[in-house]
DNA sequence: CCAGATGCTTTTTTT
DNA sequence: AAGCATCTGG
């Protein structure tokens, strides 16, 4: 059954890891291995030995991982052979499995909020319980971290608080704080729940921890699952947190489960990933293997190098060597600038060098940074020099604030029990601040739902803001049933309000923006599919993946156009060229992680996944005066932030891993390039 | 007491 | 770009 190919196009240990017939297991994977590869030629196996597609769930952190799989899997069969493969991330799956057996997991009516959605109302609890509040000396959004940290980790209270507010210190004095301040935060996080619940809010957390509950004490649900299901096949394992894992843990008795991550690649502890659920993976799931894939098909061996000697240098054994198949290739250059404008202009000029004299194509380079933040300099400088790209990572489609307001008003008509979408609709029309809404909403929720809530409205809001609103609501309300035509409406009765509340860049930027929504939109069945699985999906990596071709939203990957990523967000990405900005000492390690040896640990993580993306070429940028403060004047450092000198990582890097150069021209002639060939700046775009 | 405008600051990383 | 403190006009 198996095809011809399949030995042409997988090596031994990659065609073990596919045809492996046992019951669970574990695929070390390093960087560029074919980890990718691997999950869908192990689909793919199972396609072709008769296991249903339907009976197979992928289990990826980003939708475009997953759609990305399932696509590639499809392809390599007959039309619809593969069709009911499903893709999808750990919260879009439980989503869905939540939206399916509504009984089973008690929620019918919900509405899921994202970060910006548990600030806001945890800024509401805080104000009424301005007693408790008040005693401490914590931002709102520290006690929402407390909480997801909590539960993403399964840590009790008094452990988060030590580990996320007290460094992880077990001293008395530290105790002391934390047994005074331990109560008045519980008494705001059980508000918080409380509210959530009675809004009828699941917040990302929820999604998992309903699903893991039910899974665990409820026989039933897993029978129901296990009908279902038959293989699991999760993709970067290293970044599950111990919350994912009690997801997981269950199907180990009713499917198989088939998980594939790199320990070296773990970056994500800050929400609660444990790569112990790779390292303990064996001792964990009776009956499971662990295989390995050692050699790398992505970079030359000068690229590896490199990383290799990042991570020999960390006091965690990786137990890893990767091992290029490309054996020739130049050295990785490390460039010395003294400031982001020749950081900026040196990357826009080496691309465009790429460009006209290799015959690269923009899309053969990726930008790498450590934050969105730091790459708005960049971004400057390509939109002068006329270079196309696109943004990955930052603020999402739906996250944008005008895009909020619209969509506050679908929210509404949804799940009528949304303070969060009431406030943010109240308080957009003139006249009407926080204080007035507040007082509304109270009347407004506490309905039963059975009066139309354009007469709530206007009960609640006594005179003419009243009887406006709750006329436009009431109308809208009728179009409920059409998506599409909801957000046509909604924009319209909104569209002059949003001009003006956006009046500094309405024209140049937001007004646009409507147009993708209602696209967008049309593309869901029903009002609840859109606020749900749009926030989850898609939607939410609208900038990533899609720009507005015409009439329709379509993959940019058509385009050509060169990737400013974050290296979060770069995981599983590669390019022939790759630009890894900023590798100063101070941010590599971070100064604000100095404190803590491990968190030092995942920033070498981070940058060895970035080093990892290149396949021919690798460029790193650094400080030069920072690197000159470390060399000459390391008692000054030292004395002044207690940083030690070795705790760069590219301190000592030896001349014979990487070519230094420093930076020569002065930015401010910017040497005129042309414009090569017809590019279309509107792939540029994003949402911050 | 309320809504809105203005000026200042500050950015990790994401589902 | 968005949060925060502070001011102004009602």
């Amino acid at each position: 059954m198996i095809s011809k190919t399949f030995q042409e196009k997988f090596n031994p240990s990659q065609q073990a890891a596919v045809s492996f017939t046992g019951q669970h297991a574990l695929i070390l994977a390093g960087a560029g291995t074919g980890k990718t590869r691997t999950i869908i030629g192990r689909a793919a196996y199972l396609i072709e030995s008769g296991v249903s597609p339907s009976k197979i769930q992928i289990l990826t952190f980003t939708k475009k991982a997953a759609n990305e799989i399932v696509e590639r899997v499809r392809s390599q069969f007959p039309e619809s052979t593969a069709i009911s493969l499903k893709g999808s991330t750990f919260h879009s799956w439980c989503n869905q499995l939540i939206v399916k057996y509504p009984n089973l997991f008690g929620a019918s009516t919900y509405t899921v909020i994202d970060q910006d959605d548990q600030l806001s109302i945890m800024k509401m609890v805080c104000g009424e319980y301005k007693e408790d509040f008040g005693r401490l000396r914590l931002k709102p959004q520290q006690l929402i971290d407390l909480y997801s940290f909590a539960r993403n980790t399964r840590k009790n209270l008094t452990e988060s608080i030590r580990i996320l507010l007290f460094k992880d210190r077990k001293d008395r004095e530290t105790e002391y704080e934390i047994t005074q301040q331990r109560p008045y935060i519980g008494n705001l996080l059980k508000a918080y729940q409380s509210k959530k619940g009675n809004s009828k809010y699941l917040d990302y957390d929820d999604l998992l921890l309903a699903v893991s509950t039910q899974l665990h004490q409820n026989e039933e649900a897993r029978r129901i699952l296990a009908m279902d299901l038959e293989h699991l096949l999760v993709d970067e394992m290293q970044d599950t947190n111990p919350l994912q894992w009690e997801l997981l843990k269950p199907f180990a008795q009713v499917c198989r489960l088939y998980c594939v991550g790199d320990d070296a690649q773990s970056i994500y502890s800050f929400r609660g990933a444990d790569f112990r659920n790779v390292h303990s993976f064996k001792e964990r799931v009776p009956d499971s293997t662990v295989l390995k894939l050692n050699i790398n098909y992505r970079s030359t061996q000068h690229i590896l190098d490199l990383a290799n000697w990042l991570l020999a240098r960390s006091p965690i054994k990786y137990d890893k060597k990767l091992v290029s198949n490309i054996t020739e290739g130049s050295f990785p250059v490390v460039m010395n600038v003294s400031d982001q404008w020749q950081e900026s202009s040196w990357v826009a000029e080496e691309i465009l060098n790429g460009f006209q004299q290799d015959d690269k194509f923009f899309g053969d380079h990726l930008v790498l940074s450590r934050s969105q933040y730091y790459t708005k300099t960049l971004q400057a400088v390509f939109i002068r020099k006329k270079i196309p790209f696109v943004t990955y990572g930052g603020r999402k489609f739906l996250e944008a604030a005008h895009i909020k307001d619209v969509v506050a008003v679908l929210r509404i008509l949804n799940n009528p029990f949304d303070e969060i979408a009431w406030v943010r609709f109240l308080t957009f029309w003139d006249g009407i601040g926080d204080v007035r809404a507040s007082r509304a909403l109270g009347n407004i929720v506490a309905g039963d739902g059975s009066r139309p809530i354009g007469t709530l409205v206007k009960d609640a809001l006594p005179g003419q803001d009243g009887e406006k609103i709750g006329d436009l609501i009431g109308e809208l309300e009728l179009s409920k049933g059409d998506v599409g035509q909801l957000v046509t409406k909604t924009f319209e009765a909104m569209e002059l309000g949003l001009a003006y509340k956006y009046r500094k860049d309405w024209q140049e930027k937001r007004k646009a923006d409507f147009e993708v929504l209602q696209l967008l939109a049309k593309s869901y069945g029903s009002l609840g599919e859109f606020i749900g699985e749009g926030l989850l999906d898609n939607a939410a990596n609208l900038n990533k993946s899609h720009v507005l071709s015409g009439s329709e939203l379509s993959p940019s990957e058509d385009r050509d156009h060169v990737i400013i990523s974050t290296i979060h967000s770069a995981k599983g990405l590669e390019a022939d060229t790759c630009f890894v900005l900023n590798v100063s000492p101070k941010v590599f390690p971070s100064t604000r992680t100095l404190h803590d040896p491990e968190a030092i640990e995942e920033d070498r993580r981070l940058l060895y996944v970035a080093l990892t993306r290149a396949k021919n070429r690798l460029f790193i940028t650094r400080n030069i005066d920072s690197i000159q403060a470390l060399t000459k004047g390391d008692e000054i450092i030292n004395e002044a932030k207690d940083i030690p000198t070795e705790s760069y990582f590219l301190s000592d890097l030896p001349d014979s891993l990487v070519e230094q150069r420093t930076y020569e021209h002065t930015f401010d002639k910017p040497r005129d390039v042309g414009t090569p060939n017809t590019m279309d700046l509107s792939s540029g775009m994003d949402f911050s």
